[in-house]
DNA sequence: TATAAATTTATACAACTGTATTATTTTGGG
DNA sequence: CCCAAAATAATACAGTTGTATAAATTTATA
């Protein structure tokens, strides 16, 4: 893609745009906001950098849409990871696994999010952004909830849902962070085997049969 | 402090050095660590900006002592929440209602370490000072949940001891971050009502009792 | 009060930032 | 093949950054 000879240049468009967020998060993920600047993304993307200016009003445009291509991959991975045929506790155990294991939890992921969570705090426009994805996160596992709930024949009223879905998120979220920040203080499966302790004693419930490889205790 | 005449003046060395550091994270605070620049900062403290070459040989010396100054806050903030002369029980209930109230939890609290934790995940010399506090924390609950757990006669490994602090921490941090970032998304009491359920679920006790002022359920 | 040290302030500068402007190259239809 | 339009690239510029240096002021001691 970045040869010069500029054979392969049809329908770049979207082709470039992805590059050029790509190329966005690996700087926040590797260096950090700070060094998230026009000139090094343009490097890393292997482009000049006058190119931002033609696929982005200004760079603060490019770091809202790297933003919503990051948190929407987010997004994804949490629907994908459940929506396999098993029963509901099953598909909560996988839903924490994927949710506390590579790549969703490693180094990378967990700085591109202090990166913007850091921006976020103090931007109002990408507040609201921020809010949806946690409340589409949130609603998704408090529905992952009232399944296994339902499942057992118990019943919770809402505002017990809802409590249960933030003690959920703010395990995951905890545990994923620190993680992420620390990842040589925890050893292998380690963090998935307390995520499914946690939603257990939470819950009520044994999520840890789920588990495929249990580390030794 | 900041008067022309300047009578005051004697022994300002460590008041000076303190209001520079206090002056750096209420701008973290306010405005995020992008607006942290010397000239911000010198301003914010009422000095003018050679100050802080006077005091600090860098500017990122005075970043990290901010940020020395910010976990030792925390750190001792815990400490005293359960210092008291209750029972195990009531004295973790009192740390986890201290961890999830004001002025502990708050967005500021919440903005400055936002601000240092994307700092420190590419400064290998803050994420030393940060694993040294977060393993005082840790550690500082894993003995109040040992505490409480030997106080009703129970045993328990030190691999389950481990566990159990790490999604206690865990539940915390994200309570914590997320009546931060959203706090508007949670209504007066709610998240030390769901730490106090959950840290109930985990250990199976009972910790909702010694809530001070229930809110409506 | 006189004076040297301690403390505070003002100015200068090179490096880097986002962005605007201009130039060059590539593409697709006649 | 040609040529307007789209796409890409290079250069310029004003503003901000951390820091170095020099000047001014305050303090403590004799």
């Amino acid at each position: 893609m970045q040869d010069k000879n500029g054979k392969i240049r049809k329908d770049n468009t979207d082709t470039r745009r992805a590059e050029l967020i790509a190329a966005t998060l690996r700087i926040i993920a590797r260096d950090g906001v700070k060094a998230a600047t026009v000139r090094q993304i343009t490097q890393e993307a292997n482009v000049t950098q006058g190119l931002v200016r033609y696929y982005f009003q200004s760079k603060d445009e490019l770091i809202a849409a790297a933003y919503e291509s990051y948190m929407s991959g987010l997004v994804r991975a949490a629907d994908d990871a459940s929506k396999g045929e098993g029963g509901a506790s099953e598909r909560l155990a996988k839903f924490i696994e994927a949710s506390l294991q590579a790549p969703v939890t490693g180094r990378d992921t967990v700085a591109i999010w202090a990166g913007f969570f850091e921006l976020l705090l103090h931007d109002e426009a990408m507040i609201a952004s921020h809010k949806r994805g946690y409340d589409s996160l949130r609603l998704h596992l408090k529905s992952l909830i009232a399944d296994v709930l339902a499942e057992q024949g118990r019943s919770a009223t809402e505002a017990e849902l809802r409590r249960l879905s933030i003690a959920g998120n703010a395990i995951l979220d905890g545990l994923w962070m620190e993680g992420g920040a620390l990842p040589e203080a925890f050893h292998d499966g380690e963090l998935v085997l307390v995520g499914l302790e946690s939603f257990g004693a939470l819950l009520k419930t044994d999520l840890c049969s789920f588990q495929k490889s249990l580390p030794r205790s």
